[in-house]
DNA sequence: AAGGTCACCTGAAGGC
DNA sequence: TGCCTTCAGGTGACCT
């Protein structure tokens, strides 16, 4: 559920209430949410138990707390429901708690785990030179890191034979976005979902990115985008973004811009949002007649 | 071998 | 009331 803004918001609380902190004890109530962790549950708990946590690091929708002690971090993900919590050790266990970590200053709250739909996981993993978890390093950066390779990007997405917003969630290209941003951006850029990824020019493809990036500043000064209580921050708050989404969720709305009932389309599994006036489907949704005589 | 589909889960909401 | 279907913010294994 949670993409990049949210993920951000979850990451300044982890790191707030938890950095610099040691584990006192790790319990897994329930297997899959360390699934990743393939030496298991029990290997996983008794490595942590010890470990002093350092500030918490972000990639896309992945975060993680190194170890401070050793060139390992807990990366976490949250899946499509996953939270981190900071709670009162007299706090009463949430239904979907899956796993609780303590700490031997125990009067400054516990971390918990709590993931509805289990989709996301926590797992501890060796890092590269540079800080990053090895299992990560196929993901791209986020357009919110200051190294994130615009050219490149832009080269990629000529060179594949795909449609836009396809390739904005492909996290080997561009990694944080997800369905919502993905809508919301190329609603401020008037492109359609389906729209092939070789026809956009570098002036088009820099104007995508600047509206990736103001969507996303925007969603995370709002503390992210809450649907539900599935998204909160690790104070349990939820954010305030969804008042100000413009595509995502607004079938029959009018669109901000031009007042025509807003469209859903059912796509790859979920949906899409989208105005059909001000983003027009691309001439030839489907491949052009070859050219006959040719094998 | 890049691109597309589907399975992995639980729960809420709506139709009948 | 209750049963059934559909849908949900993500990822990656597995097809072609």
């Amino acid at each position: 559920m949670p993409e990049l803004p949210e993920v951000e918001v979850v990451r300044r609380g982890v790191e707030r209430w938890a950095a610099g902190r040691t584990i006192a004890s790790v319990d897994v109530l329930h297997p899959r949410a360390v699934r990743r962790h393939t030496a298991g549950a029990q290997d996983f708990a008794a490595r942590l138990r010890g470990q002093r946590l350092g500030p918490a690091l972000r990639r896309g929708k992945y975060l993680w707390l190194p170890l401070a002690d050793e060139a390992h971090a807990v990366l976490v993900h949250l899946g499509m429901s996953g939270q981190l919590l900071i709670q009162p050790a007299a706090t009463p266990d949430e239904r979907h708690l899956r796993v609780r970590i303590t700490f031997d200053d125990a009067e400054a709250g516990e971390l918990r785990f709590v993931d509805q739909r289990t989709f996301g996981g926590l797992s501890l993993h060796p890092c590269t030179a540079d800080g990053l978890p090895e299992v990560i390093a196929h993901i791209a950066r986020d357009p919110l890191d200051p190294e994130f390779d615009q050219a490149a990007f832009h080269t990629a997405l000529r060179r594949r034979r795909t449609t836009i917003k396809r390739a904005l969630l492909d996290q080997s290209l561009i990694s944080g976005v997800g369905n919502i941003y993905a809508d919301e951006a190329l609603w401020r850029s008037r492109l359609h979902y389906d729209r092939p990824t070789g026809t956009l020019t570098r002036p088009r493809t820099a104007e995508l990115l600047g509206h990736i990036r103001d969507v996303m500043t925007a969603a995370l000064h709002a503390g992210g985008t809450s649907f539900d209580s599935l998204y909160v921050n690790v104070n349990g708050e939820s954010g305030y973004f969804e008042r100000s989404l413009d595509a995502y969720g607004r079938e029959d709305e009018p669109c901000r811009r031009c007042g025509t009932a807003m469209r859903r389309r059912p796509w790859m599994n979920r949906s899409s949002y989208f105005c059909p006036r001000c983003q027009r489907p691309p001439r030839t949704a489907t491949t052009p007649p070859l050219t006959p005589g040719r094998t």
